[in-house]
DNA sequence: AAAAAACCTGACCTTTTGGTCAAAATATAT
DNA sequence: ATATATTTTGACCAAAAGGTCAGGTTTTTT
């Protein structure tokens, strides 16, 4: 690994990151319709597609430390040397890893929106951050292992667009909370615990399997697991839960 | 790296590790007394608990992979061939830790003992939990990488005592809830989500200094956290919130 | 059909890393 | 004091890892 000189990586965030791909730049949009299958473009797209697959699962596995671009290249199906075609380090494909995660993120949050019933609206955040534990682990592991390193990554991420998300949801909230509709709550560590709630069940997931002496989490415990946050959320805001 | 042929890592658990270290194997336990500090076997006790405090703090960064021995050594103030006098391996090293971890685990739920008052128990446990957290913040963080990546190393303790323990604290709560002092739940969950609420500020303080805006989580953080947790879990049972 | 662009890949290089070793230094027991 | 056990450490090794590169193949464009 030649350009490794200090210890301290030079650390490339999802923002600086994930275009420049390839030898050659990240090759001008392609023309005309770009519907996503067709000619121009076409193998790069699948291939890319495949590794960052293959890269989400690894880095998943032990971090970006733990992952070997060999092990990713060998997962995605192609050689070491067509990888690092299409990302030139291994920090670049970790970022656009992140980016990705990243952008399906946001959509959870978003849907808390709007001035409807706080009950409706919080159950039904979290039956679909309950679903999204269930449904994407691997990607919610990652992110974990992510931020339990500093999130050195996603800094501008986490500063930036979510920082001012939790601002405005936290504000709908504190409405609710002056509107005398729910009990006085500090809305972001709201948010907090509902993502602690949920994500958990992606990311200690081993820890719960041995302690319930399951095989794997079946959809069994993540509907007790999404009745218990409801329950322990709605009613500890004073509100009736829907059951 | 001589004794790594296939990527299967042999798996040393928290159970056959932790003894046999240094040349000679453990060493026989000290005669007499054994206050910890005294004469025989002194340098060693001293040695390992240095080598054991860096080893925590680099694991906790990145991982087992993301560690190096060499970093971990240096940390600790020795040459790295003396780290491995110690411990043979860095797997060996990585269990040692993990053991340590793990008994200062236990102490934690052993407190919501008894048949005393559900919300003043239950309050008492978040509380000790979310210092425990603030206090062990690192020791978190590596535990939650070793479950995030399947917990191989833990697997006896988990499957063991952990999950005997959670057994018996929850027929308590069972009973609690037969004898109507609080709402239904499903007592495993609710350890969880307990779990949950106050590792989050261990494990994803990063995440939450970025949305917050703070440069660390200070105390009225963590007041702040430990008021919210106990409102919703004591709220959300049916109790009131001692407060 | 020819030129240009994009893609593919085996071989290779350098650094890092976990681990070993043998000889020296220090501590402990007799 | 002498012998024995423990501790210390610089030098060294082989495997693995990230990354490069030149030359070949395929695809796209003109």
């Amino acid at each position: 690994m030649p350009k490794r000189k200090t210890e301290k990586a030079k650390v490339v965030t999802v923002a600086s990151a994930s275009k420049r791909a390839g030898r050659a730049a990240g090759k001008a949009t392609v023309s005309s319709t770009d519907s996503g299958n067709g000619s121009a473009g076409a193998i790069r797209k699948r291939n890319v597609a495949r590794i960052l697959k293959a890269a989400e699962a690894v880095f998943s596995k032990d971090g970006f430390a733990g992952a070997s671009t060999a092990e990713i290249a060998r997962k995605a199906g192609v050689p070491k040397a067509n990888l690092h075609y299409y990302f030139r380090t291994k920090q670049d494909l970790y970022s656009a890893v992140l980016v990705e995660i990243v952008e399906s993120w946001l959509d959870a949050l978003e849907e808390i929106e709007s001035d409807s019933d706080p009950a409706a609206a919080l159950a039904q955040y979290i039956a679909k951050k309950m679903e999204a534990a269930k449904n994407s682990a691997q990607p919610s592991r990652l992110w974990a292992i992510e931020i339990i390193g500093g999130g050195r990554h996603v800094q501008p991420f986490l500063k930036g667009r979510l920082r001012k998300l939790v601002e405005e949801k936290g504000a709908i909230v504190q409405k609710w909370i002056d509107q005398g509709k729910i009990e006085d709550i500090d809305p972001p560590h709201l948010f907090f615990m509902i993502w602690a709630m949920t994500q958990t069940y992606a990311d200690f997931g081993a820890q719960m399997t041995a302690v319930l002496g399951r095989r794997t989490l079946d959809d069994a415990v993540f509907e007790d697991a999404t009745q218990t946050a409801t329950r322990l959320i709605l009613r500890g805001l004073g509100l009736k839960s829907p059951l």
